[in-house]
DNA sequence: CGGTATCCCGAGGGATACTG
DNA sequence: CAGTATCCCTCGGGATACCG
């Protein structure tokens, strides 16, 4: 009996199928949210839909580079829009794609189980780094 | 009003708090599922334990050097516990801890998005990358 | 069987300066 | 304001060989 009989047949999706070894779609599904500002991004959107210098200014460590080119990513994938207003200066929004918005409870269970867990992880590692025995 | 009021307060945890910017404990939680194999390794341990050989057998694009070394990581948060049975030849056992257990249904919803709208992903990309107007 | 030890490469990403 | 363009450098991770 699998503790987790859904995940376990989820796995088979994971797995490798077939020969080739990398056409795996939910492989660089998480690829995408897993690089280092997707989720803050996608986070920093939740709310409501913000302009590029008040995303820039939500996330402080990021640079306009990676701003760039991660919304440019999720905005490929078809998870956020991009909006110009040919105002003068030029205005920019950016939002939430329906599908984007669909991404969101899963995230938010995701960090909820981050936020409620992390001190225990926090120990984990410290037990795990003590010199094991002198 | 938010359209997802949950995830907007959530993200004042994933904002920089305070002046340490990089102090964000949920980031590098997710930074940890974020690399390229550790979700792939819970999901395989999440049916049943499995040893070493199981392992690199049931992901087989996975180097022995980095399935050692995610395991280590795993082990170090204590998501995976290690067991050792001194045979001969020696045997390794890994299993979910209750921990690595609790972040099973978090995976799983997010998997489960994944595998549904990946062909929308799919579909998505084609468009962008489609040349705009010749 | 279950790992270490090395070597090495390319992509991810930071810093800075410039532009329409 | 909202980006590009460059330069540069770390480091995740693959390949290979060796070990108790």
């Amino acid at each position: 009996m699998s503790p987790h009989p859904k995940l376990a047949d989820t796995f088979q999706i994971l797995e490798t199928h077939g020969d080739h070894p990398i056409e795996c779609p939910v492989r660089d599904v998480l690829a995408r949210i897993g690089d280092k500002w997707s989720v803050l991004l996608i986070a920093a959107l939740a709310g409501e839909p913000r302009r590029f210098g008040a995303l820039d200014r939500a996330i402080p460590d990021i640079s306009k580079r990676m701003l760039t080119q991660t919304l440019r990513g999720l905005e490929r994938d078809g998870l956020v829009e991009r909006n110009v207003f040919p105002t003068k200066p030029p205005s920019v929004e950016y939002r939430l794609s329906p599908l984007g918005q669909r991404l969101l409870d899963p995230l938010c269970v995701l960090i909820e189980w981050a936020d409620e867990h992390h001190a225990s992880i926090a120990m984990a590692r410290e037990r795990f780094d003590k010199p094991p025995r002198p």
